[in-house]
RNA sequence: GCGCCCGUAGCUCAGUUGGAUAGAGCAUCCGAUUUCUAAUCGGAUGGUCGGUGGUUCGAGUCCACCCGGGCGCGCCA
């Protein structure tokens, strides 16, 4: 039973009893303000159809429930019914259900035998990671926390960009300028160079045009030979350095499959689609005309087959979620990928409504806002200058390893406890706000470790545990707590009962940043707690009861920390 | 032109199914460290919630229209 429930549930039973109405139809309110109580009941509704003014109504409710419930205390405040939950019941009650639940507090198992597929990060292969691919890679790897902290079965796929017809002019620079450019030491970024010269070569080398279109026609060929040989080392490589840098970030993926798996799909789904009778041809081209379905959709149908015969991306993602929903029969599809592709999936799923397929709902498109640089303008990835993602980490773990060295330079293990600093920032940094609002990129926005940041969450949980340290190296907090001291600390308690619900609507909305205003509000309160009330050398029932506090604070929060990806740190 | 998204303090953003005096961080100014980590805390300054109507006992939140910004719109992915 959860915390909170202990009273809730009471209290909307004794007020539902009062009207002879049901239980679920009585909706208690989180009120504004924590000063005016833990639980509210506006009166508006009820005073309305019993034809009494709101603040009478509440007037009577209110010593009507007095001591209806254990602990709870109610007052009238105008139209509402305030109640207070006695803080030392409150806090027995939250510690318990804290300290019981441990690392899995905020979850539950209501997602056991559940299946999420989540389909993020997806870089294209010989090109190494840019900024433009955190949002997608963080907020998924997010995601994929929250849905099995719910206990979900969460299936995280990276959809790799290994195919197209760029790849034959790729493979042709290598088989032409191999010697000339780095391939050994730093390879992903020697492909970089090879694939922005055939890029520029396939545009004014009509010969180099020419062989890159055969190299393409061998690999789609699926013949064994020095292109396929040729492409499937450039995969080899370029996963390899995207797994350096997931591993630095704490993520995974259960499945890698590129584009490239789902070549064998293409023609059953295109003769599926066509099966289903939705398909007609337009200028030439295979289309699924979908006008009825959505009026926004009539001048957009979707191309399932160009002119020429060869199939396109809608093609390729649809033969790929019919592909998943048959290997994982999931309850939902999640695509985390940019608000800029929005037409595309309302497209995809547009195609699936018109071949009356009834899971459609359960397909997402978890999208997010523009990574914009500065000035507001688009962060542009194909020409020239693109920031590596590794280079922004090192520059941002390089930041905190030079703010410890300033304010802590005795640290134990200072290389680590940067580098978690450093991830943390940037990690929260893309967390933080709503996924769908636009992101300027702003490096100094980044490197800044003060106010709503990563490290400020992560500095609050390492003083959490220092005190607990220290307690425990003093043998204080062991006595009977005396939690009547805790009566100022309502608002901590009262947020701390309430993370199951937050992780619950951050998986419901594919929202992490839900999680990340929480923390946020919890360390605020936690860090003018901490200015305010000593624990260490208090009364020992005082002390027992503020250590208790601390305990129960900490493992909050780093159980909210790990579902954003960020460490808790113990010291930094 | 059509479709979708966004618009809350100088800047970046919170504001759960409509509810009680609209909240944070940054920046600016003032203040706090012989005591549990000052990556912190307290205070001050700062708002016609883009605009106009409408629904409602009640609108930042819902509806309509308008304004501003962005993204997208058949043979790229």
């Amino acid at each position: 039973m959860r915390a909170m429930q202990l009273f809730a549930e009471p209290l909307r039973a004794a007020i539902a009893a009062k009207f002879g109405v049901e239980p679920d139809a009585i909706r208690l309110e989180a009120p504004r303000d924590d000063k005016q109580g833990d639980l509210a009941l506006p009166c508006f509704l009820l005073a309305k159809q019993l034809k009494k003014a709101p603040p009478a109504l509440a007037a009577e409710l209110a010593s009507a429930l007095a001591g209806a419930v254990a602990d709870v205390t109610a007052f009238a405040t105008g139209p509402y019914v305030n109640f207070r939950i006695a803080r030392p019941a409150l806090a027995r009650a939250v510690f318990a259900e804290i300290a019981e639940q441990g690392a899995r507090y905020g979850g539950s198992s209501e997602g056991s035998g559940r299946k999420v597929v989540i389909d993020f990060s997806s870089p294209n292969i010989a090109k190494p990671m840019h900024v433009g691919h955190i949002r997608s890679t963080i907020l998924g790897a997010s995601l994929m926390r929250i849905f099995r902290h719910l206990g979900y079965t969460a299936v995280g796929i990276n959809h790799i960009g290994d195919w197209g017809a760029q790849f034959g002019g790729l493979v042709v620079a290598i088989r032409r300028w191999r010697s000339e450019v780095d391939l050994e030491h730093d390879p992903v970024r020697g492909l970089l160079e090879l694939y922005q010269r055939s890029k520029a070569a396939v545009e004014a080398d009509p010969k180099f045009r020419e062989e890159s279109v055969a190299a393409y026609r061998e690999l789609e060929s699926g013949a064994e030979g020095e292109v396929r040989e040729t492409w499937r080392w450039v995969t080899q490589v370029s996963l390899r350095g995207f797994d350096a840098t997931y591993r630095r970030l704490g993520i995974g993926h259960d499945f890698v499959r590129g584009e490239s798996f789902y070549e064998q799909l293409l023609e059953p789904t295109v003769a599926r689609i066509q099966a289903a009778g939705v398909t007609e041809i337009s200028e030439g081209a295979l289309i699924v005309d979908l006008t009825g379905v959505d009026k926004g959709l009539k001048e957009t149908p979707c191309l399932l087959r160009q002119t020429n015969g060869t199939t396109l991306y809608a093609t390729r993602d649809l033969a790929a979620l019919f592909q998943r929903f048959e290997e994982f029969e999931f309850e939902r599809c999640l695509y985390v990928v940019g608000s800029e592709q929005r037409l595309h999936f309302r497209q995809l799923k547009a195609v699936l409504k018109r071949m009356a397929i009834e899971w459609e709902p359960r397909a997402e498109h978890v999208d997010f806002g523009l990574l914009l640089g500065p000035g507001r303008v688009k962060l542009a990835s194909r020409k020239g200058a693109v920031l590596v993602l590794d280079d922004l980490i090192d520059e941002v773990v390089e930041e905190a390893r030079r703010i410890i060295g300033e304010k802590n330079p005795d640290l134990a293990d200072a290389a680590s406890v940067a580098e978690a600093v450093g991830i943390g920032a940037l990690v929260f940094n893309d967390l933080k706000r709503e996924r769908i609002k636009d992101v300027v990129f702003d490096k100094a926005e980044i490197l800044s470790f003060e106010g709503e940041t990563g490290p400020y969450l992560q500095y609050t949980h390492a003083r959490l545990a220092s005190i607990l340290r220290k307690a425990e190296a003093n043998g204080e907090g062991g006595a009977e707590p005396d939690f009547a001291v805790l009566e100022g600390s309502g608002s901590i308690l009262m947020r701390l009962a309430r993370l199951p619900d937050v992780v619950r609507g951050a998986a419901a909305r594919c929202e992490p940043s839900e999680i990340s205003n929480y923390l946020l509000a919890l360390c605020r309160e936690l860090n003018s707690w901490y200015a305010e009330n000593r624990v260490l050398g208090e009364t020992p029932r005082t002390t027992a009861a503020r250590v208790a506090l601390i305990r129960a604070s900490k493992s909050v929060l780093g159980n909210g920390l790990g579902l954003l990806g960020i460490t808790p740190l113990e010291a930094m």
